[in-house]
DNA sequence: GGTGGGATTAGCT
DNA sequence: GCTAATCCCACCA
């Protein structure tokens, strides 16, 4: 089942714990690229320093403030691209960061996309999972439930065997930031062996 | 096993 | 000028 805005138009903290176990689905015009979720990262509008809406709405940044349900794809260390995707009500400014995925379906062109072939690191870092993917800067402030990228349930009936397991979810601080360190909006899979730190 | 530096660009101060 | 929601490789242990 392809998640809708009901689901994006919520709790921003819910909603970076429900992706977990989700399967992120990209239809390119050479092939299908599909990756379960296993970690995220919720960026909310108040309180959080380390939210690139805190101050306000730039170009950089604009899609966050759009409807929920719809990509926010930035530059960060003017190299590397990260997706993140856009929740609560439109105006807010609030987005989760996909931090890791399990390659889950075309791992080959995943592995064309990357140069390399190590399973394991394939897609277990923000920034190598939207080059996995195939996302770049034109998803940013497109929407997620219609077209080629889009996010389908974790309960969705041909991805099922994937989820056969109970996802146990840890919390904890987040990554690579220096504001906002304290906040723990850091949810990942248990004992997944596709995220890089534990 | 762990650490340190370089790549490269947009946006702020 | 400096920093940033990162990654990779060289180098040391």
């Amino acid at each position: 089942m392809i998640l809708r805005r009901d689901f994006f138009a919520r709790t921003t903290e819910v909603i970076a714990q429900e992706l977990l176990g989700a399967f992120l689905v990209h239809d390119l015009p050479y092939g299908r690229v599909v990756g379960r979720i296993v970690e995220t990262e919720a960026y909310l509008s108040d309180g959080d320093p380390a939210c690139h809406a805190h101050k306000g709405m730039t170009n950089r940044n604009a899609s966050m403030f759009g409807p929920a349900g719809r990509a926010y794809v930035y530059l960060v260390y003017g190299m590397y691209y990260c997706f993140n995707v856009v929740t609560a009500e439109k105006g807010k400014g609030e987005a989760v960061l996909i931090r890791a995925l399990e390659p889950i379906e075309g791992i080959s062109l995943m592995e064309r996309h990357r140069n390399t072939s190590d399973l394991k690191t394939l897609c277990n870092g923000p920034g190598k999972l939207v080059m996995a993917m195939g996302i770049d800067k034109r998803h940013d402030g497109q929407t997620l439930m219609s077209g080629a990228l889009k996010l389908m349930s974790s309960d969705s009936s041909e991805f099922q065997k994937y989820n056969s397991q109970e996802i146990d979810i840890l919390r904890t601080t987040r990554i690579g930031i220096s504001k906002g360190t304290e906040l723990p909006l850091r949810y990942y899979i248990r004992d997944c062996n596709f995220i890089s730190k534990k």
